[in-house]
Order: C-alpha cells, then sequence, then structure tokens
DNA sequence: CGGCTTTGACCTGCGC
DNA sequence: GCGCAGGTCAAAGCCG
C-alpha cells in the first residue's frame, strides 16, 4: 500500500492537456471539466481529489491499473468518453511500469499474473516493448471524445504536418506539431475504426511556453494551467 | 506573400 | 535480412 503509494507520487509530473475543450459543448470549457469528470465518475469517486496534483495522480493511477476500463461520463453535454491509456502507449509507463512490476513480483506470481491478465500483454513481451521504446520518446497522453470535428481548441496552435492511412481503418491518422519556436509538442488525431464518431487524441511531449493568448479560455483557473503544462 | 494543408517519398523500428 | 506499418519530411498547391 505504501509502497503504492509512492509509485503514484512520481505521476505527478506527467503532462496533461491544457485548457482542453469540447466543441461539442458549444463552449470552451476548460479542466474544470476533468475536475469534474473525476467527483462524478463512480470508479474514482472514493478517491476524490482536492488538488490538480491529486487529481492527475488519480487519474494515471486509475488508468494503469485498469486499463480495460473507461473512465466514462458525461461532461455536462460533453462527451468526453474515456481517459486511458492506450496499448500503444506502453512506452511511456515504461520506468513506471517496470517498478510496479518489480512491487508485483516481490509480492508473489499471483498478483504478477493478475496484473499481466489486466495488462491484456504477455510478460515477457510487454517488457521487451518497454526496454525496447523508452529511452527516446517523449511522455504521452491521450484520450477518446465523442466529436464531430477532429480537432478539438486546447488553447495552443497546431500545424498539420503528416496524414497516414492507419491499416484496418477507414479514417486517416493526422499528424500536428506546435507552431511555437522550440516547442516540440506533437498530435495525433485519429478516428475510432469501431466508431468513427470517436476521436483519439494523443499529445506527446511537453509545451515549453503557455497557450497562445487569443485562444486561452480566460476563465480557467490559473493554478491549473500551471499545474497541468 | 506568408502560412497552412496535402500528399507521395523516404526513414525507422519491429516482427518473422 | 526482408517486408510491413507507422512516423516524418518536404515540395507543391491552396487560401486569405
Amino acid at each position: 500500500m505504501i509502497r503504492s503509494m509512492q509509485l503514484q507520487r512520481r505521476w505527478v509530473f506527467f503532462p496533461f492537456p491544457p485548457n482542453l475543450t469540447f466543441p461539442s459543448m458549444g463552449c470552451n470549457q476548460s479542466l474544470k471539466a476533468f475536475t469534474s469528470m473525476i467527483s462524478t465518475t463512480p470508479s474514482l469517486a472514493t478517491d476524490a481529489p482536492s488538488t490538480a496534483a491529486n487529481l492527475t495522480e488519480t487519474l494515471l493511477a486509475s488508468a494503469i491499473t485498469k486499463p480495460r476500463e473507461d473512465l466514462s461520463c458525461n461532461l455536462g453535454g460533453a462527451q468526453l468518453l474515456s481517459l486511458q491509456r492506450s496499448s500503444e502507449n506502453l512506452w511511456v509507463w515504461g520506468d513506471h511500469l517496470s517498478e510496479f512490476l518489480s512491487i508485483k513480483r516481490s509480492g508473489g506470481d499471483h498478483d504478477r499474473h493478475e496484473h499481466n491478465h489486466k495488462l491484456g500483454v504477455s510478460h515477457a513481451m510487454k517488457m521487451k516493448k518497454i526496454k525496447a521504446r523508452r529511452k527516446v520518446r517523449e511522455p504521452r497522453f491521450c484520450f477518446k471524445t465523442m466529436s464531430d470535428v477532429d480537432v478539438l481548441d486546447d488553447g495552443y496552435k497546431w500545424r498539420k504536418y503528416g496524414q497516414k492511412v492507419v491499416k484496418n481503418t477507414q479514417h486517416p491518422r493526422s499528424y500536428y506539431r506546435c507552431t511555437q519556436d522550440n516547442c516540440r509538442v506533437k498530435k495525433r488525431v485519429e478516428r475510432l475504426a469501431e466508431d468513427p464518431r470517436m476521436v483519439i487524441t494523443t499529445y506527446e511531449g511537453r509545451h515549453v511556453h503557455s497557450p497562445s493568448p487569443e485562444l486561452e479560455d480566460s476563465q480557467s483557473p490559473s493554478h491549473l494551467n500551471n499545474f497541468f503544462w
């Protein structure tokens, strides 16, 4: 229990999308939406966070311990359907996951088997991927929304630099890069093959600047902006 | 004319 | 080593 808490502490610095907005709501909603989500999500309610740090920890802890469980909720009409770690994001969690696995391993085979089963991949394959990928990649964060528009207004300015047709999907994946000089943040936008109404947005890296003033949601609390990005 | 999107080519990592 | 698929580059074109 204590070690688990220590593990979660390390997740505080994981980046989070700033000023996330939901066009489907007809108005801009900042990260207050996420706070609202936490308080209204049954699976997270028991750990209702009172601070931004706790919010992030709780989200990420839930994402890693409940990889198959969507954190579904209804944000007053906005349809943030899930916030989860995708399988292809496995490397993002490399350091934390390997540590987590070592903890589990010391706790017994049953725990390890149970954890691997939850992740849905073999232990050997997973560790191989982690080892191969974690050295170079920026941290990533992805979420899924139901929206008619592909690109959600997150307060930053993006330039499209590529588009790719992904195998077994009808819809192309678009690649965007932050237009700010010296900022290497990227995001990928794609629609879910099973349900084209769903938009998967993946952020990679950390912004080294504030959101564009003209795009920034003036209603969003400054302490959240400072924390999340 | 500058900024952005499009799109085919190229690069890279991974599985076999 | 080879082939495949994802990711990136960069030239060309579009638009305000």
